[in-house]
RNA sequence: GCGGAAGUAGCUCAGUCGAUAGAGCAUUAGCCUUCCAAGCUGAGGGUCGCGGGUUUGAGUCCCGUCUUCCGCUCCA
């Protein structure tokens, strides 16, 4: 534990100083929970970005990409459900610490009632055996009388408490129900407060005709509402798949572990419109082509897991999650959920649009169930830095510290070399440089001795070095250094360009997972 | 939000009993330098997170506040 935490406190100054990650607005000591990407992170970024893109929108000429809005009719989150399930009254018992969903605890409640009903019953029906009358005993049996009573009074103020969003009634209630903590055992609880995970602003610019709207919680609802959008205009047939990029918006109450949980944060979600009763053989297809995609990468098979869901949300008949090991322990990168016809059909209901496809096979028309595929750019971006991020022992005692991130997705390919500050080698270095620069992103660097430069470069996980030396001046030639071997190889430069193309081009991974 | 720890140069940290703000690395200018953090000579960079209090005097003591890290709930 201790070393996870002293890991991930070199990851993040590692990110700071080298151009990765910064806390956002710092010089006013920083904002909680918002990060902002430097010039060697919005590299990394893009390039992960560009590699998921191409591998769904290239690969699948059923899958279109769109880029909606941040902002939405404040109905889509209703229709959602998230006005409602991102919205949660919590409790605090001051003697254990721990935090309780207020309603949970009142469920909780309920179903105690519920049991001691059915424990009467059970228990009457072992007295009487074949003659018990389960309804007459239920209409008849004080004790059964008394706890139903309570429990549907329990119930009533509950859900009217609920629909009146009345948070000191439900402080009461805990408070009349004598409800207590499960850890400590003891009734000493804070007042109930309400935490919306959803950030919202106004629309409009008087204080009268101002809407109260919602920065979007995740990016998935901007796909369904246009779904018949690209639908018809693309002339799309299912099964087929919408895939988007953009940023999403969560007010969480802890956010925390660097990157990995941000108030602002950015998803590349994609949803795949099925036929009903087929849901699971896609289901099954996209968890296994999404575990490529990521092992593809090649930081290693054994830090990616699935952690299957056991506990569903309300939208889903079936979740797994790919878990990558951060420094932390495992956590979810990606979700891929079987999200059912839940959302088309609850946008249909509010809406009032019809919203469903025809299917010219079946000679029917019906409402396509969603195979989802999600992922938190920013958690992505942390599991390749945190895979990537090595310090290696040298010999002769000394330590390098090397970012192995990816070539495809390295924020900076090529660094060329001039040996020596002298002799018409930086020159000649800039030559190959502005040739070079057509194809990749490469950087100059002529400060400090050549050992030095090598270890700047794995610094920031540049895969290759291009030495000109003076053999450079005679025959053209150059050495290459490869970051994770530090070995060198003596190539011409007319060769350069295939030689890097083969490692960087994005083109060659989406191939190996396709093939 | 609640509890615990911390905040001094870009980074890692030192700063004794309250008395002129320090080191290494990094950055930068120049010299030197023929392949894995070499050397030499200079230079820049800090109202010690912020605000208030005690004191002749606060980086140091007290209070507040902000931020970060660790635990509790939720999620991508």
């Amino acid at each position: 534990m201790a070393q996870q935490e002293v890991f991930l406190k070199k990851l993040v100054a590692h990110c700071k100083e080298y151009g990765f990650v910064f806390p956002s607005s710092e010089i006013y000591d920083g904002l909680a929970a918002v990060y902002d990407y430097g010039q060697n992170g919005v590299e990394l970024k893009n390039n992960i970005k560009r590699y998921w893109w191409d591998s769904m929108t290239l690969l699948n000429d059923n899958v279109a990409g769109i880029d909606s809005a941040v902002f939405m009719h404040p109905t889509v989150w209703k229709a959602s459900g998230h006005v409602d399930a991102f919205n949660d009254p919590l409790i605090d018992n001051r003697d254990s610490k721990k935090r309780y969903r207020a309603d949970v605890l009142i469920e909780e409640q309920i179903a105690k009632y519920e049991d001691k009903i059915e424990k009467e019953i059970e228990k009457a029906a072992g007295r009487f055996g074949n003659d018990f009358n389960e309804t007459l005993f239920r209409q008849t049996n004080p004790r059964t009388i008394e706890y139903k009573a309570k429990r549907d009074n329990l119930y009533k103020r509950f859900v009217s408490a609920q629909n009146e969003n009345n948070l000191d009634e439900l402080k009461q209630i805990i408070v009349d129900e004598e409800i207590v903590c499960p850890v400590s055992g003891s009734r000493n609880w804070t007042d109930v407060k309400q935490f919306n995970l959803m950030f919202s602003t106004e629309i409009g610019s008087t204080a009268e005709g101002a809407t109260k709207i919602y920065l979007r919680p995740e990016t998935a609802q901007g796909i369904f509402v246009n779904f018949l959008n690209v639908q018809k205009s693309g002339r799309m047939k299912i099964p087929f798949g919408i895939a988007q990029i953009g940023k999403a918006f969560r007010n969480e109450i802890v956010a925390r572990q660097f990157i990995f949980r941000m108030r602002e944060f950015e998803q590349m979600e994609m949803q795949f419109f099925v036929r009903p009763g087929e849901e699971m053989r896609w289901f099954e297809y996209w968890k296994q082509t999404r575990m490529k995609w990521h092992k593809a990468l090649g930081l290693g098979d054994n830090k990616y897991r699935f952690h299957d869901h056991s506990k569903l949300a309300h939208y889903a008949n079936a979740a797994t999650d790919i878990e990558f090991e951060m420094p932390f322990g495992f956590r979810e990168v990606e979700g891929i959920h079987s999200r059912t016809d839940f959302d088309l059909n609850s946008h249909e209901k509010y809406s009032g649009k019809k919203i469903k496809y025809f299917d010219p096979d079946l000679n029917q028309s019906y409402t396509p169930y969603v195979i989802e595929t999600s992922i938190g750019v920013d958690r992505m971006f942390l599991s390749i830095i945190a895979g990537a991020y090595t310090e290696e022992p040298l010999e002769g005692g000394d330590m390098r510290t090397v970012l192995k991130i990816p070539p495809v997705l390295a924020p900076v390919k090529i660094a060329v070399l001039p040996l020596v500050r002298k002799d018409e080698l930086p020159e000649r270095a800039l030559k190959i440089m502005d040739e070079l620069k057509f194809n990749c992103y490469c950087r100059y660097d002529d400060k400090d001795s050549i050992g030095k430069r090598y270890r700047r470069q794995d610094a920031v996980g540049t895969p290759y070095c291009i030495t000109v030396d003076y053999d450079t001046l005679k025959d053209d030639t150059v050495t290459i250094r490869h970051r994770d071997t530090m070995e060198q190889e003596r190539v011409p430069i007319s060769a350069l360009e295939d030689i890097v193309e083969d490692k960087l081009n994005i083109k060659n991974i989406l191939k190996a997972i396709k093939a």
